[in-house]
Formats: structure tokens, sequence, C-alpha cells
DNA sequence: TGTACATCAGTGAACGCGCGTTCACTGATGTAC
DNA sequence: TGTACATCAGTGAACGCGCGTTCACTGATGTAC
């Protein structure tokens, strides 16, 4: 049994990531990134590639991933200082639509990956979606039950609000900047009206 | 000046767009139509492609419009049968998972079309969603003054209301038919809390 | 009605290109003894 | 410390392929007179 060599990367998977986000943008998406270019970016022979990637489904999924993670810790910190719904509520979306107009390249892959690619790719996007709701559910319900005033169905409600500001980000992304603030407005106002629909049917379906 | 003399088009513009149709299913999305497959299905070479369209895209809005007029034919007749917001909602909401269980390949071009693509492509699907918007705001805004309780925020509500049901649409796509009836309630209870949300908040800020 | 002509949808061949993938390789590094 | 060997990230060349686009063409149809 060989004692293992270690190997010396002198490109990392990390690399990749990083010159696959460089070659993102407004009009183009993970999904049409090739092989050699991503290589190419990296400054590496194509056929390098796949000493790190299976393919490029393979470095798309590992994106989406990475830019699950990045997100939701933005958007937990932002929540972790919010006390009502109304605050956790406000501050998560000030902080997505601040960090929308920073336009990261890895945002874009969230905002836009989730309808299109291959199985495998919409399955991680969808994957992080789910753990955006879960997080957020339990942060409403933990304020709700402080409050002394619990939510009638927090699945539905967590759900509703993750892909309301899912989507209306991915269109902001694509509106002048000027026009962002006016978005923001429409999407609070629209988690308003879902918040408090919930609050409402509670009382109306016996208020427990 | 010479009279025209008329073409005799073997092959129409609408032949091609069905051929296209026939080539999208759950993992082939308009963006990654070619020419040459296109043409392939149509049963013509390569070249006569360009006697009908310019390139690939100009046939993608052609068939994002096509598709967005023949769901907004098919959701606009089902709501003109529906008296009440909550009938327009669970009517609507009917007809469209009705429609997508069908599985039509049009009704994926709006669902999964309006992240990625071409700039052109991406603002085609966006003006259909417009038209449901507008449409649905029409309706809501009759069936209330009818009722005597004005909807408050009649553009916001209507624009939740379609985006929601756009990407619940589109993800509800993706998971066994099984779940669909479950995915229907979750739509339904999400556009009775934002109608909810609206009417409370028409009272809270002063009942108008 | 007959003839000459214009129109134009569809064609077949060819082009250069970037793609993913394969192959046998090189050469730096780490390990065994 | 020195030497022989194993590992393996990266390479250069080559492959066959499907792509979009161009060109000069054909031949059926409609129009003018």
């Amino acid at each position: 049994m060989p004692e293992q060599a270690r190997p010396r990367p002198a490109i990392t998977r990390a690399d990749l990531l990083h010159a696959a986000l460089g070659l993102l943008g407004p009009n183009r998406s993970v999904s049409t990134l090739t092989l050699r270019e991503v290589a190419r970016a990296a400054g590496i022979a194509p056929n390098s590639f796949y000493r790190h990637f299976r393919d490029v489904d393979e470095l798309a999924v590992a994106l989406i991933e990475e830019a699950g993670r990045a997100l939701r810790q933005i958007i937990g910190e932002a929540r972790t200082r919010a006390e009502s719904e109304e605050s956790v509520v406000s501050s998560s979306v000030e902080v997505f639509m601040r960090q929308l107009q920073a336009d990261p390249p890895w945002l874009l892959v969230l905002l836009r990956e989730g309808a299109v690619g291959s199985e495998a790719f919409r399955a991680a996007v969808d994957q992080q979606l789910r753990f955006f709701e879960s997080e957020l559910q339990e942060d409403l319900v933990r304020i709700a039950e402080r409050r002394g005033q619990p939510i009638v169905h927090p699945e539905v409600l967590a759900r509703a609000i993750t892909r309301l500001v899912f989507t209306m980000g991915a269109s902001a992304a694509d509106r002048p900047v000027a026009e962002h603030a006016e978005i923001a407005a429409q999407i609070k106002l629209m988690l308003r009206m879902l918040i408090t629909g919930d609050q409402v049917m509670a009382r109306l379906e016996g208020g427990r």
C-alpha cells in the first residue's frame, strides 16, 4: 500500500471557478460557458480542465453552490439584526438590492440559471432556493412567536417570499439602476401583503 | 414601377415555428436551438431558413409572442367566467396548472426563457408578462369595484400574482405530476394571502 | 391564348471556426530506503 | 544525505463534428403585353 504523494496544484478548482465568473455578464449565462473558454480564461490548456472537473456542468453546479452560500451568508447577517417580520423583510430586501446594484457576477448565477440548463443544473439552483426558504422560515417563526402571534402557513409564506424576491430581482437586473429603488419598494409592498395576509387568515381561521 | 409577383411559399414561417416547438422539451430550451436543427426538423436546407427569419433569435421572439398570445387567451377565457377575486384566482390557477400537465411545448417557452438568452429575447418574455399583468389588473379592479371594495395597490398586486404564478409554475414543470395538486394549492394560498393583505392594508391605511 | 420575362423559395456545395475529447508525453515534486 | 522511483498537473497535437453563413444556381409560378 503506497503512501500518497502530494499533488502540487499550479491551478486550483477555485481558480477555475473564478475564471468562469469573470466570463459572466448581463448577456452571458453559465449554461453558455464552454470548457475551452474557461480554460483559456484560467490560462491552462483545454485538456487540463479535466484534472479539476469532469465537465462544465460539474463546474456550473459548484458555481451555483458557491453563489448560494455567499448570498445566504450576506442575507443571514442582515437578518440576525432584525427583530420583527417587518424589519426582517425590509432589511433582507435592502441588502438584496444593494448586492444587485454592486452587480457581482455570482448573483446572476442564482437569478438566471434556475430555469435553463441540464437537469442537475436546475436541481442545484432549486436546492439553493430551498435553503433560503428554510432559513427564512425559521427566522419568521422565531420572530413571530416571540411576538406572540404565530405564523399560520410558515412554509408557504417563506416560499412565496423567496420566489417573489428572486423573480423580481432577476427582472430588476435587466433594468436601469435608477428604477431599482422603485422595484425595491414594490417588493417590500408585496411581501407586506403576504405577511399581513397570513396574519389575517390566522384570525379568520380561528386566530390560534 | 413593377407590379409585385406572388411568392409561393412551400414552407411557411408557421411551419418553422411548429418545427421548432417540436424540438423543445424538459431539457431543451429555445435558446439552445440551432438554425440547422430547426431547418432539418422542417425539412428544408439550412440556408433556406434565411428566407423566413433573419436568424434564430428572430424565430425565438416570434415563438415567445405566439406562446404569450396562446396562454393569455386560455387564461382570459377562464377569467371571464369568474366573478369574485377568489374565483378569478382559483380558476386562473386551475387552468394554468391544467395546461402545465398537458405539457404543451409552448408553455415552457414562457416559463423557461425569461432569464436567459439575448437582450431581445428576455425583453420579449418580459413584454408578455406585462400583458398578463395588465389584463389581470383590469379584471381585479373591475371585480373589486363591483363588490364595492376597491383594490389599494392594483398594479403591484397584479404583478406579484403574475410573477408568483409563473415562477411557481416553472418549478412545478420540473416536478412529478403527482405533486401538482399540492403545488396548485400552495399557489392559491399565496395569492389569497396577497389579496387579503391588500384588502386589510386598505383598511389600515384608512379604508377608502 | 401565347410568349417573354421577373420574381423568389428552396438548393447543394463549400468555407472557416470553435467545440469536446483522446492520446502519449514531460517534468516537477514528494516518498522510500 | 543521495538515489531511484511513483505520482500526477499540465501539455501539444490531433480527431471528427455541427455550427452559421456565403455563393451561384434552378425551376416553378405569376405578370405584362
